[in-house]
DNA sequence: GTACGATCTAGAGTGCACTCGAAGTCAAGG
DNA sequence: CCTTGACTTCGAGTGCACTCTAGATCGTAC
């Protein structure tokens, strides 16, 4: 099997934006906040430059807020990237702290979902027993 | 079988606060945004005086809020139940269409789970690779 | 060389849902 | 009567995560 990842491929801000979904401002800011495991080089103009693995590296930051992880612990979990190998058993923690967060979330919504959806059937059968449904 | 809740039953804003779980100025803005069914009466001093079913209303609001729904849904669900009796199919609708959103949430946070889980299986393998674990 | 779009920085603005502060009122105990 | 604590209104402040603006610069296409 060859290799289907090109790994010189670079991405213009522009770019990277477009391809991860979110907006160039959003970069930006995620850098300032330092959300990125090493700094982003930049061209002689000043222009970022970002590596092929910056779109792997937000799509995982991509599911973490999505599943409600707070800024913060990007930024701490993108801080022992940057410090280099040897701190795994941290970065294990953090996941795992934030896998079971995750799953009291996931408990919650189905409680949630539960009460609502015992509501939803009174009213269901209220309009059923009035012939309206 | 008794009845075992007492109708009669009143709460100060202060009681009501501490059985629902969130602090007065939340139910003083909840009302002003017009999250109540009804108009909370008042003692002769000024004073709210809630209705024993308020406790029931805002446990269903908790549930809708913690599921992510934003305060217009409330007030609109508030105002449908404060229309009366009659407008059934718009209150299930509403409720369904949260419904909905509500397995969609959920399914993604099992999708943001599965990401999580396998990146941090990654670390966990290395460190019992190194004998670390 | 100039037009044009993409990018740059620093900093201000936005939306949501509270959350708090100030200054005053009410009601029960001593 | 007086203190104390819960209550009142109104409006300002907070935290989060962007989101946008202004004004300048870069780089490619004509």
């Amino acid at each position: 099997m060859d290799d289907v990842i090109d790994t010189t491929r670079t991405f213009s801000i522009g770019e990277l934006a477009r391809l991860a979904g979110v907006s160039v401002h959003t970069l930006r800011w995620y850098e300032a906040e330092g959300l990125f495991p090493r700094d982003v080089p930049r061209t002689s103009g000043g222009r970022r430059v970002y590596a092929h693995d910056s779109l792997a590296w937000l799509a995982l930051l991509g599911r973490l807020r999505e599943s409600g992880a707070p800024i913060a612990l990007l930024r701490d979990y993108a801080a022992l990237v940057r410090a280099g190998s040897g701190n795994e058993a941290e970065r294990l923690a953090l996941l795992r702290g934030h896998e079971r967060s995750l799953d009291a979330q996931i408990e919650s919504l189905i409680a949630c979902r539960q009460v609502i959806h015992d509501k939803a059937r009174g009213y269901q059968e209220a309009l059923v027993a009035r012939g309206l449904l």
